[in-house]
DNA sequence: AGACCCCTGGAC
DNA sequence: GTCCAGGGGTCT
């Protein structure tokens, strides 16, 4: 988003290519509203991506795993994978490109775009909550801490490696119950949310093989993780490996040592 | 909580 | 061939 918007905002779409209609969705307006309008906005709510237009549209984009929009040069010349293409005043194309077909684009008026249910079913931006928010956001949920962590009406935004890079940072077993932890724990939690995220987003995010942002550069967190796709190397303590296991289907990566589960007979 | 689904491709 | 992948929905 921050390499997209200094390009973008401003332009207007001359012309838009659908060339294939995977990743539209029902109830979307048609994207070719958004024809002769210019780019007011490149905004971001949790893992969306959202463009307002100055004709009252915007369009919601959520990238999922593979997604990516980028404008293409020599070296990321548009292919089978780009299922929608713009051309922009003065910018040129804009490729939306998804490998497993996972994204989506819809097109939606600005003015409703809270109504619709991607956006109003989630949950406040974790980089804009006091401590004392969390703490009672916190109060009255059960379950495992990784999946209220991994739950977008919980928090907008975190994925599963910066659960897994949060609850390392604050110590915490990823399958610690949330109405345990204290409240040093939840304040913990909190500080390693706003640790994590705010270092992956100066780094440009992590790339793990696809992610490359609108210039077509890879992130760099990934080489500050601690425990992602860690698995069986020397947590940093020195004491233990670092472990995978499976939670709700996604892998959790975590030190065994570092992160101790709760002790079931105390 | 877990299984299985959407889809493609890389590693092994 | 099998397993895996930054997400997330549905069904039991």
């Amino acid at each position: 988003m921050r390499t997209l918007r200094p390009r973008i905002v401003g332009a207007r779409v001359l012309s838009l290519n659908i060339h294939s209609s995977h990743l539209l969705r029902s109830r979307s307006e048609p994207l070719i509203s958004i024809k002769g309008a210019v780019v007011t906005k490149v905004r971001r709510r949790g893992k969306l991506l959202l463009l307002d237009f100055d004709n009252g549209k915007s369009l919601i984009f959520h990238l999922k795993m593979t997604g990516q929009i980028f404008l293409p040069d020599g070296n990321t010349a548009p292919d089978k994978h780009v299922h929608l293409s713009f051309l922009l005043s003065s910018v040129g194309m804009v490729c939306f490109r998804d490998q497993r077909k996972f994204g989506y684009c819809v097109c939606r008026t600005t003015s409703s775009l809270s109504d619709d249910p991607a956006l109003s079913s989630l949950g406040p931006e974790p980089l804009d909550l006091t401590k004392g928010a969390f703490y009672e956001l916190l109060k009255g949920r059960r379950g495992r801490i990784k999946n209220l962590l991994l739950n977008q009406s919980f928090l907008a935004g975190i994925g599963n490696i910066y659960a897994d890079e949060i609850l390392f940072r604050s110590k915490i077993h990823p399958q610690f119950p949330v109405e345990r932890l204290s409240r040093i724990k939840v304040f913990s939690l909190f500080n390693a949310i706003e640790d994590i995220l705010t270092a992956a987003i100066s780094q440009g995010g992590s790339t793990i093989r696809d992610f490359r942002d609108s210039d077509g550069h890879p992130g760099r967190f990934q080489n500050s993780h601690k425990v992602y796709g860690n698995e069986g190397r020397l947590c940093k303590c020195g004491r233990a490996a670092v472990r995978r296991i499976v939670l709700g289907g996604r892998s959790t990566y975590f030190c065994p040592r570092c992160q101790r589960p709760l002790n079931k007979s105390a």
